[in-house]
DNA sequence: TAGTGGTCTAGACCACCCC
DNA sequence: GGGTGGTCTAGACCACTAA
């Protein structure tokens, strides 16, 4: 049984989604809403809250409630929201992961730093080519997982979803992620499974995840020719 | 007077950074701090989500509030709030502002589009090279502003800071911006005022900012060598 | 002035962790 | 079983907008 409020919050953006409160339009107060969904106002702004969060509607005290003309930008094409994994980011399209590279060795002294690990505390190196069918998207992934944390992980594993080993066999949570996306030129690696000429720039995105203790246990760096790949994202102002 | 969860959060954090609340420790309950801020728990709790989104607090049901030793990553280089503007952004240093062209024109029909004004409804654009002093550090931004919404656009505000016209000046607030960054081949452009070697990768972020009653008013493309600055950026999970 | 959203309370129940 | 955080309530007061 979900919370109340997720729930609500799940049939008011459905509601947006479907047009049933068209852009630009006022929805129902407070009071109203908590009326017709038999809960407190404060479960009904909970829930609006994670609407608002997600940039579909904009509040104004004293006046009401309205529906962002933006509300419909969404569907994003590389919306980052990388620590679902690429599996899940692409779903509906099948992933074909080509593994070039698959060990377990010891971390240098600045990979130990950022997994927060000793220097006898072994990694898992794994180098990926994915390719996303249909879309002649190929991304090359440098992978390093802390075993202590991710144990039994194995080629086969890598050969599917990785994350889904971690949520699912392994039973762990996500807490977060630290990203950073830069640009690049292009190595051997980049010409050979990224099919890049040879001055074609790379996009790169360097990224730290962490268990929801807080735990950093993957270390990564996903690189993507600069003509098949970006990232979006929505800002949104906290406040109102 | 500022709302109570918001000075309890500020508070918090404070303690946290400055290390009263350590790293890797627990923080008191919400009972104890709800009696010591003399509010409701649901005050605290309030509070303590902000700082959970923030990524320097992990909660766990039965257990505690702990601080995440990664609580002190903060001070990200390029921390990706650019709605604040490059001037505010780069606080401390001081940036010089290189007008290349300021114009009034008419929107194309993909501007009209973004910007979601008529083709009859003039934009100002502008193209700048700013350079972070002390730093060696050039960006070249590609701007176009909504005239109707930002009226009295000059160049002597381009020279200077055009978010502190807009928000001190007009007395406007942004809610948001949408954003795509992606890397691209460096052009005329980029070799002139960025200092680009025939092929340098370039970095570029693309992104439509709004107003808070979700209006958008600028859309504009910064453009960086790609040696000379990335995005960071922190994505904490919801829900726990 | 009526109606809106923002904040806050005091208390309640629940799910969960650890002893 | 005792203590933690997550949710929810019913009502209150306030700040603001609009008529």
């Amino acid at each position: 049984m979900a919370a109340k409020y997720k729930e609500i919050s799940d049939e008011i953006r459905r509601r947006i989604l479907d047009g049933e409160y068209p852009a630009e339009s006022l929805i129902p107060d407070q009071n109203s809403l908590s009326k017709e969904f038999e809960v407190s106002r404060m479960t009904v702004k909970k829930a609006l809250d994670i609407i608002a969060t997600e940039g579909l509607i904009y509040r104004q005290r004293g006046s009401g409630t309205y529906v962002l003309k933006t509300a419909l930008l969404g569907n994003r094409d590389g919306y980052l929201k990388e620590y679902e994994g690429l599996t899940k980011q692409m779903k509906g399209k099948s992933i074909k992961s080509n593994v070039i590279q698959f060990d377990i060795e010891f971390p240098d002294e600045e990979l130990a730093s950022i997994l927060m690990i000793e220097a006898n505390s072994p990694v898992y190196k794994i180098i990926r080519q994915r390719i996303v069918e249909g879309n002649d998207l190929k991304i090359l992934e440098h992978t390093y997982y802390a075993a202590s944390l991710i144990p039994g992980l194995s080629k086969e594993h890598a050969k599917k979803s990785i994350y889904e080993y971690i949520q699912k066999d392994l039973g762990l949570s996500f807490g977060g992620a630290f990203r950073k996306i830069q640009a690049d030129k292009p190595n051997e690696f980049d010409h050979k499974y990224l099919d890049c000429k040879e001055h074609d720039p790379v996009l790169e995105v360097e990224q730290i995840v962490y268990l929801k203790n807080g735990k950093p246990f993957e270390y990564s760096r996903s690189r993507n020719r600069f003509d098949t790949r970006s990232y979006t994202m929505v800002d949104v102002q906290r406040d109102s």
